[in-house]
DNA sequence: CAAAAAAACGTTATACTGTCACTTTATAAC
DNA sequence: GTTATAAAGTGACAGTATAACGTTTTTTTG
């Protein structure tokens, strides 16, 4: 897919897909989207960006108008990491949306420190590598976290230009 | 460096050998290694697995027989991460020695999901790949987080033993 | 050496992140 | 409809990390 968070596009559009989608894979897979689950999975395509879990709390407290708790929150974003609806990056503990649900794959991020905006990439390559060395020291992979902090080009160039 | 935690070696004189490393190379960067600090590295040289910040906590706490505040574990681990002497495990919130201090390198962790054990690796030509990739997207890189979770062989072995 | 500045540490409180155990409600299968 | 199962509600709490401020120690400078 050739959509980022950096080239322009119809994002909601984007979003309604996204949720169609989403529908769709559960249904195939027998697993439920409820309402809250969709809920919170909404919010964090809506966002753009990857989102806290508390701040997903506090949206969702907005929209229902009564109190939700912590684990409401958490078992929804449990359910979409295990249908690979979003991923989690450990490094700043927060939740972003998966651009391509349907097929599993190992993600790595641009996280930029700045703007909070990030990139996810699928690189084969790599990817191959990483297993090689895996199993050259006998090490079967389960799950990977693989972050990269920096500054995206937006930033860098708006950084360069207030100097 | 070969030793790794799956190698045997004389772990003793290795926590010394680190010390006595860290403490040079404090001094010759002007900065300052003091006790508290040398303590918490210490710990977690002697662990040999990653350490979380509230069991350091308690074990500096036995140590000393008066009571340790948090602020002060996670300053000293502050310090140590700045001078590279630690690493933290982001997808795990965990603390663990570096076994090259003196040259800044981004680190590759293979963390067993059973032992916790984890082992360190630093494969250049993955690091140049991803350099690439960040850079073909306008990304400046300040900071990584590549974490791989699963079993190590000595898990996987115990566990088809088990069978 | 004495005074000033900086660094480190102590202390209290609190914010943020995540889980457990139990109850209630909704859905699915018979 | 009844039963079994899944999901969500609820309250309490465990685990992780930082803010703010004061004190002590170390370093610097005159």
């Amino acid at each position: 897919m050739n959509i980022t968070p950096y080239s322009c596009h119809d994002h909601h559009g984007c979003i309604d897909a996204a949720l169609t989608e989403a529908h769709r894979l559960c249904k195939a897979r027998g697993t439920r989207l409820t309402s809250m689950r969709e809920q919170v999975l909404q919010l964090i395509w809506q966002s753009y960006q990857p989102m806290k879990a508390y701040d997903l709390l506090a949206q969702l407290a907005q929209q229902t108008t009564k109190a939700i708790q912590p684990p409401t929150v958490y078992r929804a974003l449990d359910f979409l990491q295990a249908q690979g609806l979003i991923h989690r990056l450990a490094s700043i503990n927060a939740y972003l949306s998966c651009y391509s649900p349907d097929t599993p794959h190992n993600s790595y991020f641009l996280i930029c420190s700045q703007c909070n905006t990030t990139l996810e990439f699928s690189p084969i390559d790599i990817e191959r590598r990483l297993q090689d060395y895996a199993q050259s020291q006998g090490f079967q992979i389960q799950s990977t976290s693989i972050e990269l902090t920096g500054l995206c080009q937006l930033c860098t160039n708006s950084s360069e230009a207030a100097q």
